[in-house]
DNA sequence: GTTTGGGTAAAACGATCGTTTCATACGAAC
DNA sequence: GTTCGTATGAAACGATCGTTTTACCCAAAC
């Protein structure tokens, strides 16, 4: 942890430390003694605790957010109408996949998991306006790839999507108490196969039948 | 908050409290203020906050798996062979309806789901140990009523399964901004038959196609 | 009547938190 | 060489945390 300027020395530790702990269990002072940096370099470089928590999501976030847009366009420039697994990778593929920095990984498969979940806090907000653009490109391409269903139903398995996604990237021990060993969490490539395979046949599940 | 025993308020008002902010976020002088109970009446009673945590959880998980349970004694002796619906609504539909008492819908809907998705935390060997019977049982369910599927991805969906409910479950906010008002998280029913047809949708998905 | 023990009340304990203050070191501008 | 804004280091501040201690109330047991 010797390496780097004095802000990206806080912002890496705060990423393992936010991801290890959450927001409210991290402490200042554990962050600043394993990125060996005095205590009050947070506040002077983030202002408090929680400038730096955004930092850490938004160098984070973006890349994933701009690859999505990036794989869905993509697609769309070789098709009209991209199939529904295509949209479904370009749209978890990225949070698997963007970077190749392990420690990357370990923020989304913990920290990013933990704020879907998280009800209270103020950065929710902050997170959702980063993501909206993504929201409405993809609701798009989910409508068009199933024209059968209502908006209600696409915005209701897109949400379910999400869950999943979330749930399946944040953990890396109860699927394998769940399958008594068969299934290896840090295995990605198998992981996102059958991540893909599941959402697309929620998705693709039959229409509420309307009662006539 | 002025009825009951000590014990029972310190519990009603933990719940409350813990769903509202979490494990660490919440404060033992906040939780006694309002409960209207002295601080040490905590301690005297559950040892300490995680014992109270743990009380907190199993007042409301033990009926949950025993509603899930009787349930699927339901199904089977009806029929050898119960349909996927049924099986995904008989594990699914405890979460959203086994209590009437509406500060049970809050605990279920907001702290189980930020449990689902935590990481760290002693309780969650404790919450898994509660939840295994119910495991063992749903996955042979599963297996029989998806007998092409191999046992490892049954696992996997059961754990997607899980993530999508967890996340459904915890909202009641995003899916709102998400479908721009179409969709009403409060709609306990609505929300119950999307979320029954988008998992059994993802379960009965194609399975992976071996290279031959 | 006295004793006993479960339950509650009030107060303080030590620890640790996020934050602030103040002094200092360093490099560029003039 | 002096000045000045940026950055860091050391120390302390006030607040609040979970927990413990001590004393008190009161109904049941003897």
């Amino acid at each position: 942890m010797g390496e780097g300027s004095t802000r990206d020395r806080i912002l890496t530790a705060g990423e393992a430390l936010f991801a290890e702990v959450g927001f409210e269990g991290a402490t200042l002072r554990r962050l600043t003694t394993t990125a060996e940096v005095n205590l009050a370099a947070v506040h002077y470089h983030f202002g408090n605790k929680e400038g730096l928590f955004r930092a850490v999501l938004e160098r984070r976030l973006a890349p994933i957010n701009a690859e999505r847009l990036r794989r869905l366009d993509l697609l769309e420039s070789r098709s009209a109408s991209p199939s529904l697994e295509e949209v479904v990778e370009a749209f978890v593929g990225p949070m698997l996949s963007v970077q190749q920095d392990p420690r990357a990984v370990a923020f989304v498969r913990r920290l990013l998991g933990r704020i879907c979940t998280d009800q209270g806090g103020e950065w929710i907000p902050h997170f959702l306006a980063q993501f909206s653009g993504v929201k409405e490109r993809f609701a798009v391409a989910f409508q068009r790839a199933l024209p059968a269903l209502s908006p209600a139903e696409v915005a209701w398995r897109m949400h379910f999507s999400l869950g999943a996604t979330a749930h399946a990237i944040a953990d890396e021990t109860r699927i394998a108490a769940l399958s008594d060993g068969l299934c290896d969490p840090r295995d990605s490539e198998t992981l996102l196969a059958e991540l893909v395979r599941f959402i697309t046949g929620g998705l693709r599940a039959p229409q509420r039948e309307e009662r006539s």
